[in-house]
DNA sequence: ACCTATTTATAAAA
DNA sequence: TTTTTATAAATAGGT
């Protein structure tokens, strides 16, 4: 643009091409740099040279990363472009992924629970049989063994209050006949009768198997 | 520039930062447009208006999300500016759920099967238990059914084999016997005789109930 | 990288 | 916004 007027194609020279780039890059970012300045705008310029060389410029007030989000913001496009680069291919795929295999399992499960049969044909049918049997075989044993711990467990405790309620009826005996030897008072003994009662009917109480006196 | 050389500094007048704004934008974007075509450079300029309005120019052979791609091969910034963005937070936790979804499942499948039970208390033990044995009778009934349905269906085919096979036996003794009548040598009779006792050990197996007489 | 003739961009005004 | 126009800025080609 000057000593003579040049068209705007592809400059054939490398040489002069890689002149006219240092240059007219400089006075890109300037251009750039006067309009953010100037009007207060964001601006971010990024260029690659033909050699694959990158060159970018933003305002000194944000970075270009600043502008390419806010530019990401109204750009459908860019989360399009975005989705499917590096990491998060994987990400996506892998929930594709993960989301077959909930759908898997789910399948798995409804046929257990003796849905969506229709599409087994005899063998498969068979083999469910005997998978979903072994399970309720395990399952049933499991049961039987915890109820029957639960219930041994209980008679034992039941047998072990039993004998401390015996102990403790026999000490209240004792400590009864002492405190009427002890006190000269005889008309109390027919007051002071009944809390042995009391200790008989919670003593009942076990040995029909409740599970607790009270 | 021109009729005045200004200061690059912001423009107090509104007015005039617009007219500004606009110009020196179309002059920016031609010179990117220039700058890649002359050195077969790929340009993209994104700019932001002080009133938040968005203008964005690159070169006709890519757009500025291809640019801005490119970029971000070069920057490590970008990503951690792109990862927290958006779907992709969604995308992500979602994942997680997924995940979180699939271990539940598992598990219930694992429980069902009659591992890990231990963690469940009596009563879960006992809903367990139901909840099996109900899958388990459903999918029983489901094979009964089938197998049932598929022995009829073969008994049906046999009895259909049984039939057309009686009736291919009638018309060979019939064209034996046109083939004895027309034929005037005496001597045919015995040799011809075997293909009959073939016909007759086929309906054998048919009788004694095999799928197919092969 | 510098020079400079010339082209381009653009500030101010309409 | 766009056009006009005088002038500042950018730059092609040469060194």
């Amino acid at each position: 643009m000057t000593r003579k007027k040049i068209e705007i194609k592809k400059i054939d020279n490398a040489t002069a091409r890689q002149v006219t780039f240092s240059k007219r890059r400089r006075g890109l970012f300037k251009k750039a740099e006067e309009l953010s300045t100037l009007c207060d705008a964001e601006v971010a310029v990024m260029v690659f040279s033909n050699t694959g060389k990158l060159f970018h410029h933003s305002n000194s007030t944000s970075s270009v990363e600043q502008v390419i989000k806010r530019y990401s913001l109204y750009s459908e496009k860019l989360d399009k472009l975005n989705q499917p680069s590096l990491e998060l291919q994987l990400e996506s795929s892998s929930c594709a992924m993960l989301r077959k295999q909930i759908a898997e399992k789910t399948h798995e499960l409804r046929q257990i629970m003796g849905e969506e049969l229709q599409e087994l044909d005899l063998q498969k049918l068979n083999q469910l049989d005997n998978l979903v049997s072994s399970g309720l075989r395990r399952v049933t044993d499991a049961k039987g063994e915890k109820f029957l711990n639960e219930i041994n467990f209980l008679k034992w405790k039941g047998a072990q209050l039993m004998k401390e309620n015996k102990l403790l009826k026999q000490m209240a005996r004792t400590s009864w006949l002492q405190t009427v030897l002890e006190s000269s008072a005889p008309d109390i003994c027919s007051s002071s009768a009944d809390p042995p009662q009391d200790h008989d009917s919670s003593d009942t109480s076990l040995k029909l198997g409740l599970p607790f006196p009270n």
